[in-house]
DNA sequence: ACCTCATTTGCGAACTATTCGCAAAAATCC
DNA sequence: GGATTTTTGCGAATAGTTCGCAAATGAGGT
């Protein structure tokens, strides 16, 4: 039955690259006009199964903007962190620590709640937009 | 100019009784089904406008899903806490951790980061559904 | 380089969640 | 109860996302 093949083409190269090379949370049509600045045209169609595509294999992390838009990231799954969102800028800087972990780890008994996982955001101003 | 009252209507009566009867995020679509199941008319256009309404003076909280789809739910906003919420059921306990807030202070330096809020959800499985 | 075949792309249509405009209905106040 | 303002319902409009299908592209063998 099918066998799945996984095939390198321009559209996902370009796709992966405009999201290397920046540390934000972009929406597909964001990634779709940064596409068209750099002259690669690629359907929105392709940007949004590319995307589906980097997240299944767990290479980026989708997170709803404020608004209910999907944005996208790359973000390694593997090390466990959080982030810090520029209010100014939408720069997001890892947040990985250790302390905040420990503290997570010590809520487990909270309320008879056994917890399985959380998410931890911070908001602010980034060290340039201050 | 507009002097701005503020009605008393039945469908807003109905929906904040939905609201108040149940400690889950809710779509603007589930409310609307709760409604009917009530014997309640009310349009989806009421729901939305009711529910812009009541997040504006602060009696409701919105929180996209994870789809983007944006849920609501009654939650006090002065008194700053976060939530517990059960991946099985969806019931949502508040956390009110002083000792959390603590730490949340003490990351303000962050990597220079200019901490001005923060958003922590937790996940797992409330007492009644282990 | 060429052929074959599975995978991917682009396009436009379809869908879903949400918003808007406007006339009819309901709430408030006197 | 009547005048006035607000709210509602409806259907149309919008925005984000998904889908179907024919055409284009990548991979592998020759």
């Amino acid at each position: 039955m099918g066998i799945r093949a996984d095939y390198v083409t321009r559209p996902r190269e370009w796709i992966a690259s405009i999201l290397a090379r920046e540390p934000r949370f972009l929406s597909a049509a964001q990634i779709h006009q940064g596409l068209e600045r750099v002259g690669a045209r690629v359907s929105l169609s392709t940007v949004y199964r590319t995307l589906d595509r980097l997240q299944a294999k767990g290479d980026i992390t989708a997170r709803p903007d404020a608004d209910g838009e999907v944005t996208y990231m790359l973000c390694e799954p593997s090390r466990h962190h959080h982030h810090a969102i520029c209010r100014a800028c939408g720069r997001v800087e890892d947040v990985d620590c250790a302390a905040m972990e420990q503290f997570a780890e010590s809520l487990r008994a909270l309320n008879g709640f056994e917890l399985d996982g959380h998410a931890i955001e911070f908001f602010g101003k980034c060290g340039a937009c201050r």
